[in-house]
DNA sequence: CGTCACTGAGTGACGATTCATTCAGTCAAG
DNA sequence: CTTGACTGAATGAATCGTCACTCAGTGACG
């Protein structure tokens, strides 16, 4: 049964109960999911769920935190590489379909379970969500004083708009019943977007 | 206390226990609302609600159905109307948030607990909702056929990128702390969802 | 032995749903 | 006009299953 001789107290087992999280949370819904679901899928005992996270909400928090922090590190990162404001807000498109697209239990706990509630989407909001609107819109600005974007329109609104546009693609990636690339949308998305948004 | 001498069974008990629920929901998320809470906020005992609504899924059932129903018939009468495809784009971005600007609890119904499942979701999707996305499909490719809308795009792809703008602006209203007409930013996705998608 | 990660049966609370009962209203008969 | 049988909408206390979480215990390891 074991798998690898495991070391001391912070085995890999935060992360398999994680992971195992994020499936059933997908599965089911979270308000559907056990607690006995979670453990069993993770292979521990119910009661260990509770030496690594204080409640089942602190789960749900706790898939977030992870992928968003993640998630905003590494754009930042390569968003730093690039000059071109069109070129980074393209990069960053396609990193968070790429992202979404590469795990479909992950996707659906960000595009369905993690808005199913105000109190969730108050917490998150305040966390890093408004942090990557704020990220493109940041990107958005700067095209703006570069003189590529439209000066009139408001960058806050712009960022929506192109968040809003990705957002839906996740969506309906994973409501659809057909199987298809989703990290493709995005240049569709840009197309549109730069369109839209550029200086003539 | 008997308003009108109402005749059968369907007084206006079953509006009074969809609207309460709408509230109800609204605040403390589906999950979280007691049947118990719809009832008294309604003004009707625990049971009653059961004469209406097979269970509480139903309500929120029903409460989608009511207002999408409503919500396509208007939009189609509306358009009927117009023959400029950008027109009625543009007519029915509007009414869209001006529907959940005027309500916001049913707003947040409609932008965070009912997409708060896949199960939901998938449902939904099957009605209503797959029903509005082929209504602005339909709308984008009589304006690709009127040669106003680029014919090289996906007029689904397109229809989504529109929906998905539309849907931040209300998502973000919802969450914003500062409050602000949700209805003008229909002009400001337009214009951006115009410029990207016209012809030259 | 002592420690510590882990276990899993048990508990307490909660809340959707049910159903025996109430009661306002209707109507036919006297 | 009174009475009494009848209806069915409405009530709300009781039921019953379901989990999130607890904690007394187990065993591996040094």
């Amino acid at each position: 049964m074991a798998q690898k001789p495991i070391r001391n107290g912070s085995t890999g087992k935060r992360e398999s109960i994680l992971r195992a999280a994020t499936r059933v949370f997908a599965r089911n819904g979270y308000f559907n999911s056990k607690v006995a679901d979670i453990a069993s899928a993770a292979g521990v005992a119910d009661g260990t769920v509770y030496l690594y996270f204080k409640s089942k909400e602190e789960i749900l928090h706790s898939i977030f935190d992870q992928n968003m922090a993640e998630a905003i590190a590494a754009d930042r990162q390569l968003i730093d590489k690039l000059s071109d404001p069109r070129e980074k807000l393209r990069r960053i498109a396609t990193l968070h379909l790429e992202r979404l697209g590469a795990d479909r239990d992950l996707a659906v706990v960000f595009q369905v379970e993690l808005r199913g509630s105000t109190k969730f989407m108050e917490e998150f909001s305040a966390a890093g969500f408004a942090e990557y609107l704020g990220l493109l819109r940041a990107i958005f600005e700067e095209g703006q004083r570069a003189g590529v974007f439209r000066k009139e329109l408001n960058a806050k609104v712009a960022a929506k708009i192109f968040f809003g546009a990705l957002d839906e693609m996740a969506t309906n990636w994973i409501i659809s019943k057909r199987s298809y690339k989703l990290e493709p949308m995005a240049d569709v998305v840009m197309d549109v977007f730069l369109n839209g948004v550029s200086a003539k």
